[in-house]
DNA sequence: TATTGTTATACTCTATAACTATA
DNA sequence: TATAGTTATAGAGTATAACAATA
């Protein structure tokens, strides 16, 4: 049923994601850099749970949209500090607020106390 | 979170499989014919949500370990008639038994009320 | 000609290993 | 020598297309 529930849910996001034109990993990416910046893409790539190489060729396409900013650490110029930039924050608030939506309207049918318990219980869960 | 969780379930379920030595696939198929025999391939693959071609090569391996029946119908030799032998049957149970005591084990904190919200939500959710 | 199952092929995603540059 | 990032390669998983058997 969970893999049900998440297959669901991907077929909801793709369409919102197609539609501003960014992949999957390129939004988890958004969503890992929307906290703040990070200072390495091994660090970026281990709290978004991909891989470093995975990584490069969307962070060089996210780059050359001017969503993120990626520039070589003065002080350690073997390191990459990444962030988003303005245009990227924007579009980062756009579609997660889309897919919000779209999750609003999913559990709109769900009586209020199941919901919340749904949402907590998944939080308990997830880790 | 829904991801998260699947992927913890997932963890949860491969050592229990792997000591079994059927794949996620293989245990798929076992579930989809544990309801009862299925007439072609083709509604087995799509009743699992599997494509056809994928099939195959798992449906020879159940066979060659006596698995799953495997026999062309009489009448219409070009569709075959699949179900669980006795010992198919058998390994289904003792798998699904082994994963639902997993699942229960990790709910086993949880407020039932919460549990039984998140199950029913889960059922309304996944379709 | 249409359908079921099969095989062969190609494509996508992911991981591993080798390489460059900085330290 | 060790580390961050990159590139190249290989492997798994999946889908597409051609094929064989039967209707």
């Amino acid at each position: 049923m969970v893999g049900r529930l998440g297959r669901r849910l991907i077929a909801m996001e793709l369409p919102i994601l197609a539609r501003h034109e960014v992949s999957m990993w390129a939004y988890v990416v958004l969503n890992g850099l929307s906290g703040g910046a990070v200072r390495t893409q091994a660090a970026l790539a281990a709290s978004i749970g991909a891989d470093k190489t995975r990584l490069i060729p969307i962070l060089d396409d996210l780059q050359d949209r001017g969503l993120i900013s990626r520039e070589p650490d003065p002080g350690d110029r073997r390191v990459r500090l990444l962030g988003l930039t303005e245009s990227g924050r924007e579009l980062h608030r756009a579609v997660q607020a889309e897919i919000r939506d779209a999750e609003e309207l999913l559990m709109a049918e769900l009586p209020a106390a199941d919901r919340d318990a749904f949402v907590r219980t998944l939080s308990a869960l997830g880790g």
